[in-house]
DNA sequence: AATATATATAAAACCGGTTTCATAAATTGT
DNA sequence: ACAATTTATGAAACCGGTTTTATATATATT
C-alpha cells in the first residue's frame, strides 16, 4: 500500500509539505521562522517533520543562501601548544555568533596552505583565520581570490608594511619588539656574551626575532657575533643541540636567548645535563609563554604574546566583516610582555 | 558595451558555457574529465576558466552528488597533547584518499558533541570520527540518525559490550588491560601499599582504567583501600595536589599509579617539590605515554596505548565504509603496552 | 554501400532548499 | 458597508552545479 515515490531516502522539504498539505514554501517559512505562519499550520508541520525524522540539506541551504555558518581557522603546526590558547578564544567567539568553528592543520607545508585557501574559494566557510602563514607570491595570488572575511594573524610583524592594497586584516604581535625586550634585559643583568638560538633562518618570523636580538645588542654597544647564533629548527631538540655547542666556546656565552620556549627549554635540559647550573652559570630567556615550560625548574623567563588575544580579536575582526563592516583592512599590532623568573635573575658582576 | 547580465558576480558554469559557446553539460565534463570531450573543445574551455578565473561552487557540487571532501575529526580537548599524534595519522589518511579532514573540538561538552553529530545529519561531512565520546542516551539517538560512515575511537572499551545493534565502527585501546600491567608491574616490585590518581571518578573511560588497577590489586591478594584513591580531574594540578595527599597518609604508600601522564607529572612536581625522591622513596607510573612527561626527570614509566595507530586504523575504516564495504560493524582493540622507566625501577626489600 | 559502433555535444531534468510574487482571507479603519 | 491593511499561503523562479537522454557526426565493420 506504500506509494512508490518512498524509495528508502531521507526526506526533503518536498515530503514534509506533500504530507503536512502546504507547499514547500510554506515549510520553509516555518524552518527559518520568517514571515507570516499561522500557528495551527506551524504545529502541523512541526510535526510531520518530526514524524518523518526531517533533517534539512546543508548544501541545498548553502547554495541558494550562500552562507555555510562555518568558520575555518588554519594553524600550522599540529604538536606546537603555542596555538592552544588562541584555538579556544577563537572557537569561543565563533560560537558565540551561532557558526560553527573548524580547524586545519597545514603543518606549515606549502602545498597545505594553498589547498585551505582554494577551500575558501569554493565558499567552504563563511570566514577564514590565517595564523602564521607563509607569504609567497603563489599564497598572494590565491588569497586575492578569496571572497570571504580573511583574517591573518600572526606572531610576527614585519610583513604588513608596504602592501596598503591588501584587502585582508591582520592581527600579530610585535615579535621584534619581544626578543628586544628579553635581549635588553640580559644585557642590563651585566652580560655582553650572549647566546642566540634562532630557529628556522628561512622563515620571515623568525628573522623578526633575530631583528629584536640584533637591535638590542647594537643598540646597547655590543658586537653581534656569527658564532654565537645557532640556526636551525624551532623544536626541544634542537635547543638541546645549540645549547651543547654554546657550551663548547671558550669563552662562552653567560647568557642564552632563545626564540622560543621549545627551544628555551631544550637548552635547559643541556644545560643540567652538563651541570651547568641555571642562573648561577648561565642566563637563559625565552619566548612565548607556553604551558609547557610552566612546569620546568628553574622557572624560565619568557616574553608572553597574548596567544588567547591574538585569537579573539582575530575572530571578532572575521564577524565584523561578516556583518558588513567597511572600510580599509585593519593593522592591529599588540604589545609583548617581558616575565622576568628564576632562569635570569643572575646578576653579572665582573 | 557591457553586457547587463554582468552583475559582477563570480562566474558560473554558465558563464563559461556562454562564453565558451558550448553547453553547461560540456563545461561540466571537462571539470570533472568524464566522458567524451574534443581536444579542441577542452583547450577552449579551459582558456575561459582561466580568463574569468572561475572557481566551482562546492554547495551547488555537494548538492548533487551528495559528497563534501570532508572528513570530520572530533575531539574533547583543545589541550591534551594526548590527541596530537593520533590527529596526524588521521590526517595522513585522509589526505592520502584526497579528502581533507577538518577537526571540531567539543571540550567534552555534551551540547557540543550533540552539535556535531547534527552537523553530520546535515551533511557537512563524508564521515565522521568521534574520540572518547559521552555515550548518553541522547547522545546515540542522534548517533543513529547519522547517514555516514561512524568510527567511533575511544581509549576505553567497556561501552562496546552488548550493544550488537550499534551501526559503527570501533577501534579502542584495552585501558582496564594498561592500568592492569601499571599496577602488577608496582607490585611486582614489592609494592603493596599503592596509592591511586583516578582522573573524573564519573567518566566511564577512568572507571575503566580504575577497573584495571583493583583488579591488578585483587589478583595479587592486596586490599583496596579507598582513602589511597584520589579522584578529581585530569590535570596535573590535579596530579600534585593529589601527590600532596597521598604522601600525608600514615604509612605513606611506597608507590603511586596515576591513570594519565599529566596527572603522574603533576604528582613529580609534588614529589620533588617535598624531597621525596622518585624511585627510591616512591615509585610512579603514569599512562599514554605523551610527549610532554618525556623531557622529565627522572622519566615516568608509562603504558603506551598507540595513539597513531588508533587514529590510521580509524580512519582507513571510515574510507573502508565509504568505498562500499558492507558488513556488520567492527570492533578493533589494541593491547596496550607497559614502559618501564626510571620512576619505577627501585625494588623494594623489607 | 549499408549498418553498427564510438565519439561529441546540447537540452533538460534534477539535487533540496530559499525567496519573490501573486493572491486570498482576515482584520482594521472610516 | 467598503476600502485599506495585515496576515497567510501557494506557485514558480532560482541557487550552480551534475547527470541522463537524445541526437548528430565520425569511424569501424561487414
Amino acid at each position: 500500500m506504500q506509494k512508490d515515490k518512498n524509495k528508502n531516502k531521507t526526506p526533503t522539504i518536498y515530503d514534509i509539505s506533500r504530507v503536512a498539505g502546504v507547499s514547500p514554501g510554506t515549510v520553509s517559512r516555518t524552518l527559518n521562522n520568517i514571515g507570516y505562519i499561522k500557528n495551527e499550520t506551524r504545529e502541523k508541520i512541526e510535526t510531520v517533520m518530526k514524524d518523518l525524522k526531517y533533517i534539512p540539506n546543508r548544501a541545498a541551504r548553502s547554495l541558494k543562501t550562500k552562507k555555510t555558518g562555518l568558520i575555518m581557522l588554519a594553524i600550522p603546526d599540529t604538536d606546537n601548544p603555542f596555538y592552544v590558547d588562541m584555538i579556544k578564544a577563537v572557537q569561543d567567539v565563533v560560537k558565540h555568533h551561532g557558526y560553527s568553528m573548524i580547524l586545519y592543520y597545514t603543518e606549515g607545508k606549502k602545498e597545505d596552505e594553498i589547498h585551505v585557501l582554494k577551500m575558501l574559494h569554493e565558499r567552504y566557510a563563511d570566514g577564514l583565520i590565517l595564523v602564521n602563514f607563509s607569504f609567497t607570491k603563489d599564497h598572494l595570488k590565491e588569497i586575492d581570490r578569496i571572497l570571504c572575511p580573511l583574517v591573518l594573524s600572526s606572531i610576527c610583524v614585519s610583513k604588513i608594511g608596504g602592501r596598503e592594497e591588501d584587502k585582508f586584516d591582520y592581527v600579530g604581535v610585535d615579535t621584534k619588539k619581544g626578543i628586544y625586550l628579553a635581549t635588553r634585559h640580559l644585557v642590563k643583568q651585566g652580560h655582553s656574551v650572549i647566546g642566540y638560538i634562532g630557529g628556522y633562518q628561512e622563515l620571515e618570523a623568525f628573522q623578526e626575532r633575530f631583528d629584536g636580538y640584533r637591535s638590542a645588542l647594537i643598540d646597547s654597544g655590543l658586537t653581534v657575533r656569527d658564532d654565537l647564533i645557532f640556526w636551525k629548527d624551532y623544536h626541544e631538540s634542537t635547543g638541546y643541540e645549540a645549547a651543547k655547542y654554546l657550551l663548547s666556546l671558550n669563552p662562552r656565552p653567560t647568557a642564552v636567548c632563545a626564540a622560543n620556549d621549545m627551544l628555551a627549554m631544550g637548552a635547559l635540559r643541556a644545560f643540567e645535563e652538563n651541570s651547568v647550573r641555571v642562573p648561577e652559570d648561565i642566563s637563559l630567556v625565552g619566548m612565548d609563554n607556553i604551558d609547557a615550560v610552566k612546569r620546568l625548574k628553574p622557572k624560565i623567563s619568557t616574553v608572553c604574546i597574548a596567544q588567547a588575544e591574538i585569537g579573539r580579536i582575530a575572530a571578532e575582526l572575521v564577524f565584523k566583516r561578516l556583518n558588513g563592516e567597511e572600510g580599509q583592512s585593519r593593522k592591529i599590532i599588540l604589545e609583548p610582555r617581558l616575565i622576568v623568573q628564576e632562569s635570569s635573575t643572575h646578576l653579572l658582576v665582573n
